[in-house]
DNA sequence: ACTCCTTTGAAGTAG
DNA sequence: CTACTTCAAAGGAGT
């Protein structure tokens, strides 16, 4: 699990799973990151559309003129928040011009206290994040930083003008301990496909549980559409965006992000937005109230009743795999087993750090470019993912361990094997081999400097002890591979 | 209709 | 333990 050393070090530890070497040796990179997140899609989409070296818009003065002095480690967290206002304000001009969208309704602080602090304090990063959009909620919604704001944390769901989101964000800042314990960091759920996972990742009220919301929430009506914005669960923090209506017409990049009463921002079909899987906390209430061992055994329906979006119905896929599923009775001869089998549903695996990034950054990326494929939204997610910073890769990296547990919770007998089509070894399409060399041939490789990272060098590599030598090395080949 | 592409990370298998 | 494979999301593109 990451951790995020509270003190003078902002070394994430021992955890395996950030990789550290963009710390430094991504500093560039980290520090591009807010030019780059104009720059990579214009890079990938000159790229694509065969036009090279338009990225030189995004100049080399400029580059260094981005590039801050040398940062300590204890100046680590005020260069990122001013990397953060620096780039709230390139962006204003830049290709997140974010649209205009005065209505954007709330304000989601993305709690990060908890495992990333030792001492159960705020981290400073959450505290930049609350403290900023407090200021700035006030302000125009068109404030550059808060475009920037919402692009880098679109879990902050800005209200501006609303005295209710006001209390509510007064609420959220007060030192309610479910604020600060609660370490929920809603990611939100693409309406397009109903996600199988969303435990942690669902924040449509859809599928709450309509309960006693916060007195400042209780006549919470969208000021717009008149539609009652359905209260929160009394256990989901009220961080929680619940903003249907509002986001509804206004050309949000994010406005998957919200749930749909009104039409989707983007071109996305209106999937239901369905979160059948309650937040963590409430997952975790649940779980209080259904132990793993009193799970259902009807997986697809939750302990709500409402089908699991983790499962897909065997129609989508079947493989033949044993696993715990309670419905399965070993007595049965093997035609009914298969039968059996066949209604089976396929338990998804659960999303890791990156999917979620991916899955919540998607939209935007979409909706800032042109580029509708995925592979070159993924590219730019990909290294958009290395421009992160520590503190937002381990907000998804503990979403992703909430998910798992979450999953392992839901479905103790569920292995990753099971949705091996044919098994380990035979398979289900094959994977072209990807040779450091081969995949420099990416013609975005050459096209695109900016697709690349800077090769890493083996003092940079000892700089760092928490750095995945090998897990980059075939991980990014791309990178590591100075194109 | 199906597969590939493309990304990262988790988890599984094989040696 | 290491190396490798598969799958998770996504949707356009190709077969």
């Amino acid at each position: 699990m990451p951790q995020l050393n509270g003190g003078g070090g902002d070394d994430l530890g021992a955890n395996d799973e950030l990789i550290s070497f963009k710390d430094e040796g991504e500093q560039e990179e980290k520090i591009s990151e807010n030019s780059s997140a104009e720059r990579d899609l214009a890079d990938v989409k000159s790229s694509l559309v065969n036009e090279s070296e338009t990225n030189q818009n995004s100049s080399s003065d400029s580059e260094a003129e981005r590039r801050p002095p040398p940062r300590t480690e204890t100046s680590f967290r005020e260069k990122a928040r001013e990397s953060l206002e620096e780039a709230a304000k390139r962006q204003d001009g830049g290709l997140f011009k974010g649209p205009p969208y005065p209505g954007y309704p709330f304000i989601m602080i993305p709690d990060l206290s908890g495992p990333y602090l030792p001492n159960g304090s705020l981290s400073p990063t959450a505290r930049t994040c609350v403290n900023v959009p407090l200021d700035l909620h006030l302000t125009s919604c068109c404030s550059p930083l808060m475009q920037y704001l919402q692009m880098k944390w679109p879990l902050l769901d800005v209200q501006t003008g609303n005295l209710q989101s006001r209390q509510a964000l007064k609420d959220a800042r007060s030192p309610s301990p479910a604020h600060i314990v609660s370490n929920k960091v809603p990611v939100v759920q693409h309406p397009h496909h109903v996600h199988p996972l969303t435990p942690l990742i669902t924040y449509s009220n859809e599928h709450f549980t309509p309960g006693n919301p916060p007195p400042h929430l209780q006549a919470d009506i969208d000021p717009k559409t008149g539609i009652p914005r359905p209260p929160h669960p009394p256990d989901i923090s009220p961080y929680y965006p619940l903003s249907p209506g509002t986001v509804g017409q206004i050309p949000h990049p994010l406005g998957w992000l919200v749930p749909q009463q009104g039409q989707p921002v983007y071109p996305i079909t209106t999937g239901g937005f369905r979160h059948p899987y309650p937040t963590a906390l409430t997952v975790n209430a649940s779980m209080s109230r259904f132990p793993p061992h009193m799970v259902p055994p009807h997986h697809s329906l939750h302990t709500t009743g409402i089908p699991h979006p983790a499962i897909v119905t065997p129609t989508v896929k079947q493989e033949s795999s044993q696993s715990d599923m309670g419905s399965l009775h070993s007595s049965k001869h093997q035609d009914s087993k298969k039968e059996e089998e066949k209604k089976k549903p396929h338990i998804k695996k659960p999303l890791n750090a990156f999917m979620l990034y991916m899955k919540e950054m998607r939209a935007k990326v979409v909706a800032e470019c042109t580029l509708k494929e995925s592979a070159a939204i993924n590219q730019i997610l990909g290294r958009r993912w290395h421009a992160l910073s520590r503190e937002e890769q381990a907000k998804y990296y503990e979403l992703a361990r909430k998910e798992r547990q979450l999953h392992m919770q839901l479905y103790p007998g569920w292995s990753a094997r099971d949705n091996y089509v044919g098994g380990y070894g035979k398979k289900k399409k094959r994977k072209r081999d990807k040779q450091p060399g081969e995949t420099n041939e990416h013609s975005e490789c050459y096209l695109n400097p900016c697709l690349t990272l800077p090769p890493i060098t083996g003092e940079k590599k000892s700089a760092f002890a928490t750095y995945k030598v090998k897990a980059a090395a075939s991980a990014h080949p791309l990178q590591m591979e100075a194109c």
